[in-house]
DNA sequence: ACGATGATGAAC
DNA sequence: TTCATCATCGTA
């Protein structure tokens, strides 16, 4: 049983979601081939409070995705060399994103969207097939007790936000 | 464990 | 113009 998952997954809080995307498969397809990888590392960003978040200093050329409608991808690049891959979340005009951290076989987001090949081409398309990159619900149950919440990763400049245990990691 | 990498945006 | 960053790879 495949459920693509539609914009109202995605139109929730940014931790809600990031902790219900563990267990869910991102689905690339590229070159006309579909592959499906099982999510188990995510991190919750929220709104303009969040000193974590890009948000944290309003509108950028960079961060606007985050300013728009649930299930649109965020692709962002950093360090000069990575591409990030997050979910736009929660209500629009809420900027507020999750980040997908780790699948299946490829540990660290820069490592992701290389071996997906995820680049600025999807920055801002809507998560569907026809943007070549999706998410399905394969009907997969996630005990609760297999999730472990951890503060995220390299913010430790956001202060009480980087104590925060915002990062959600699939433990089995 | 540490430096190089080198786009983006904020602080100066 | 300088500095820090939602990271990763090479070298030690």
């Amino acid at each position: 049983m495949k459920k693509f998952l539609k914009s109202n997954f995605f139109n929730r809080d940014a931790r809600i979601v990031a902790k219900d995307l563990l267990g869910k498969y991102l689905v690339r397809k590229v070159n006309g081939k579909t592959r499906a990888y099982k999510i188990v590392e995510t991190e919750a960003y929220l709104g303009s409070s969040d000193l974590a978040s890009y948000a944290r200093s309003g509108m950028t050329k960079r961060n606007f995705p985050m300013f728009g409608h649930p299930g649109h991808w965020y692709v962002y690049f950093t360090y000069g060399m990575h591409y990030m891959l997050n979910i736009v979340v929660a209500p629009h005009g809420k900027p507020s994103a999750v980040l997908i951290r780790g699948v299946v076989g490829i540990t660290g987001p820069g490592r992701l969207t290389k071996q997906l090949k995820i680049d600025k081409k999807l920055n801002t398309k809507y998560s569907k097939k026809a943007s070549g990159l999706w998410i399905e619900d394969r009907g997969e149950k996630v005990k609760p007790n297999s999730i472990k919440k951890t503060a995220r990763i390299g913010v430790a400049y956001a202060g009480e936000w980087a104590k925060k245990l915002y990062r959600f990691v699939l433990t089995d």
